[in-house]
RNA sequence: GGAGAGGUGGCCGAGUGGUCGAUGGCACCUGUCUUGAAAACAGGACGCCCGCAAGGGCGCGCAGGUUCGAAUCCUGUCCUCUCCUCCA
């Protein structure tokens, strides 16, 4: 959520900042008229209460007679304050439903641009094989080594589901664990394993609700939601706390299983493992003080490029433009991975491993994440990140294509292999 | 699932209809003392909203209700703890 104070005291640069986002700088108007009515609403109602809390202090003191006259009076001037309250209760209502889905401003200095065509290819790194024969995709080598059995998949839980099997099981478990195991030990982070479902104030908080609730999978008897990503119950870890600034910057690392209904995205991606209902991914989560937000963003994408290199994967980074960014984000870049056969008899494709973003205090403002920057110093709100560091399935994808061997069988990258028992390969069962 | 107890400020914990935004402790800030620190002592300091300020309003899990007046009484709801039951 943004600032009511930021489209009071300058709605110009909302209403620019919501134009490049693509979102509805009108919005800055209707959000200054509902801001103008409750706050004139409120001082009607306080002049009378206080006008009714100095009489109240007298009737503790007075005669039974004198409470006898003056309780009609005061009753009368209740009633009216509470219907005024009524009305500004309303009022307040409506503003924060708008508050709750205007998005995100983007920082200065992220570029403009309408959609994802016009995201900044920032680099590559990594070299791209050569394949001396034709490479195939992930689909058809899993299938083929009996690691990936998709039809099961879709036989027990529907379409876009999948099953790993045997050393893609395996393989999945290694790049985790490795994973994980770099943030913590390589990049200071510290794990959390979270719950995997939460209750909708989480929600709330990271700012999933209430705009997108139509991707989550929601029980309705228990209230409980499943997380889409693990930046979800991690963020909210300390919602409605107030740190001290020597705890910052927070640096967690989660592994969870994310679960998404993909209803906007009927239609793509449909072949393999590439997007599903069910899909694992490690996420990195910080929570930092405003001056240093910046930095952490560049050393979080960092600490995701570090996954990639690694793991010997080309891969790309791309500055997102204002009109791509997510509804709570300020400033993304996203990593995508090279992966030679992914797009079946069309090749090559870019898939997309991690998006590492800021929020400022949108969501801190959401969930009430607070600290007090000195001792004795006013509490302000933190500004959180995330990062995917990384997500498994693509991660996957690109392993089995890029590392394929003529022969079918994938070469097993050599920081897994602590991980997968000194196995260097995998070769059809 | 059954029975009971409880949710109060950054943290702990008093407070059962009016002078209570709330006693006390810890933590915090300032000062005295000290070479410095600690200790001791004195003072300060809750959060949010409106306001240039003076000042005002709101906040005792949450939502309603009773009352001239609610942390305190009533109803609902969520959460926590203890015991029982059950279980990986």
């Amino acid at each position: 959520m943004l600032d009511i104070r930021l489209f009071r005291e300058q709605p110009d640069t909302v209403r620019e900042g919501l134009r490049r986002a693509g979102a509805d700088p009108g919005d800055v108007d209707r959000v200054r008229a509902l801001d103008e009515q409750v706050r004139s609403l409120k001082t009607e109602a306080e002049a009378k209460k206080a006008a009714i809390n100095q009489a109240n202090k007298s009737m503790s003191k007075a005669s039974p007679e004198e409470r006898e006259t003056r309780r009609a009076e005061l009753r009368a001037l209740g009633d009216s304050i509470a219907e005024i309250d009524a009305r500004r209760t309303d009022t307040e209502k409506t503003l924060q439903t708008l508050m709750l889905e205007i998005p995100n401003l983007p920082l200065a200095h992220v570029p403009d641009g309408a959609d994802e065509h016009e995201n900044v290819e920032l680099r590559r790194e990594g070299t791209i094989r050569r394949f001396d024969f034709k490479p195939r995709p992930h689909w058809e080598l899993g299938e083929a080594l009996g690691i990936l059995d998709l039809e099961r998949g879709v036989k027990i839980s529907g379409s876009r589901f999948y099953v790993l099997k045997g050393l893609g099981a395996a393989l999945q478990r290694a790049v985790i664990t490795w994973m994980l195991d770099l943030h913590i030990e390589q990049h200071g982070y510290t794990e959390v394993y979270p719950p995997f479902v939460v209750k909708q104030e989480a929600l709330y908080g990271t700012g999933n609700l209430p705009k997108f609730g139509d991707n989550l999978y929601h029980d309705v008897e228990e209230d409980f939601w499943l997380v889409p990503t693990a930046e979800v119950p991690v963020t909210n870890l300390h919602r409605d706390e107030l740190l001290e600034a020597s705890a910052l910057p927070m640096k967690y690392v989660a592994y969870t299983p994310c679960f998404r209904r993909e209803k906007m995205s009927a239609g793509r991606d449909v072949r393999g493992i590439k997007r599903g209902h069910q899909f694992d991914k490690v996420e990195m989560v910080k929570l930092v003080t405003p001056q240093s937000s910046d930095a952490e963003l560049e050393s979080l994408l960092s600490d995701a490029e570090d996954v990639c290199r690694g793991l010997g994967l080309p891969y790309r980074v791309l500055q997102i433009c204002a009109g791509d960014l997510s509804f709570t984000a300020a400033n993304k870049y996203d990593v995508e991975v090279y992966a030679p056969a992914s797009k079946g008899e069309e090749g090559e494709e870019w898939l997309e491993v991690s998006s590492c973003s800021t929020f400022g205090d949108f969501q801190a403002r959401r969930a009430n994440l607070r600290y007090r920057p000195e001792p004795g110093a006013k509490p302000e709100f933190v500004h959180t990140l995330n990062g995917s560091g990384l997500a498994l399935p693509r991660v996957i994808i690109a392993i089995l294509e890029n590392y394929q061997n003529e022969d079918g069988s994938i070469t097993i990258p050599e920081v897994l292999r602590p991980y997968m028992h000194g196995r260097d390969r995998i070769i059809r069962a």
